[in-house]
DNA sequence: CTCATTTTTAATCAAATGTTTAATAAAATT
DNA sequence: AATTTTATTAAACATTTGATTAAAAATGAG
């Protein structure tokens, strides 16, 4: 017996192996619409392994959401706890860190999204995101950026709904434009990918920000 | 017997009580997760009365989806097609119109990209959303602000994603937020509600917008 | 009232689905 | 090699769930 760890170690492949089938099925589908049989065969594995491994499929549900969530959140909290970039540098790398991100989890936002709605249990509790948002390094600096006049008087909420909704929201709409327009999916691909650039400067210009000069702490 | 609409006339409680509930819960819980007996129970129905109206929880929840595509295009169509506003007074117009239908439904928009995304055959395809968007008045009119230098070259679809996207986003957002901010609900939708006014400067400013000369005939 | 039609209900069906069991194979331990 | 533990499988179980049926109640026409 021993540990676990030693198990994973040794073959991560048919644990691994059902997490990427249920990460992939649960994405796309939802926990609703996600069958432990379609996670089954898509992992090539018996289905009874499944609850062998994870004993439920709540259980491995709840660690795909955990996983996909803490990968989500992650990904900007890197950036906007970087004590060695100034604002600016901040609004321009998130458009590309989530670019990098959901070119390999698309429908990582829709999923998120829906799910958080349709569980009622609160899955992100535990993970206080509310403290780290609170005391980012990127919060410090906004603020010092309003006081300084660098940026009008607004709710940082108000700006982040704009610099994370322009970025994220091509990739939840995705499915919508496709019909709306008659653009096919590598040139629509394409369009979302040119907005790493242009976003920062869309931003910058629509909230009059005014460059700050260079040095990187905010108080 | 006789046609329908008497019986509907007479008496729209049983069938627009089914669809009221199914729409709420369509629309909360996805299709995959809302329960057929659910649905009647909300309904205050016999659970055969929904196949006796419906035929079937497919044919209801495709009814639900069509007439929640058709207010949320429709919305936004009236927007785009009057030929009656300028360019800039449509852009003015988009987050009101909004929300005030997300008001009434806020989960709609999650509600519709899931499904979406969830149901491979297309249920948006006979609506011709496409022609729509292609023939409509606001494209015409931004072709022309971009011709005339007053807005700088860009595709269409950047200018709209930006948009609706800084409108939309909130609603899908919603669930998030609420985690990773410390706002009460209450707060929140009033911060929502100012972006009504907001987002139309913003998205001026970002683009380099300049007003056109108020005629609003767009060639 | 009588009879036909429409609406509603309780009971049931059949398939789908998450989970468990009991047996077997493989691996590890002594 | 013997034995214990871990991994895997096929089969079955118990519920859930969408749908149907057959009968009853309500409604309306003649």
């Amino acid at each position: 017996m021993e540990n676990e760890s030693k198990r994973k170690a040794e073959d991560p492949s048919t644990e691994a192996r059902i997490l990427e089938a249920a990460r992939m099925l649960f994405q796309r589908k939802g926990y609703a619409g996600t069958r432990t049989r379609d996670i089954a065969k898509a992992a090539g594995i018996n289905l009874a392994l499944l609850n062998y491994y994870f004993r439920s499929k709540e259980r491995l549900f709840h660690r795909i959401m955990l996983e996909s969530v803490q990968r989500f959140f992650q990904t900007i909290q890197a950036v906007l706890n970087d004590e060695e970039t100034t604002l600016f540098q901040k609004i321009e790398a998130i458009p590309g860190c989530y670019a990098d991100l959901l070119a390999r989890e698309p429908e990582m936002p829709l999923f998120l999204l829906s799910e958080i709605r349709h569980n009622p249990d609160n899955i992100l509790e535990p993970m206080d995101l509310r403290g780290m948002m609170a005391r980012s390094c990127f919060l410090r600096q906004f603020r010092s950026a309003v006081a300084e006049g660098r940026i009008p008087e607004m709710h940082p909420v108000q700006f982040l709904l704009n610099l994370v909704g322009m970025t994220v929201f091509p990739y939840l709409a995705k499915p919508m434009i496709q019909v709306v327009t008659s653009l096919d999916e590598q040139t629509l691909d394409s369009l979302i990918r040119e907005r790493r650039q242009l976003i920062p400067t869309w931003i910058a210009a629509a909230h009059g920000f005014r460059q700050e000069k260079d040095s990187p702490g905010g108080g």
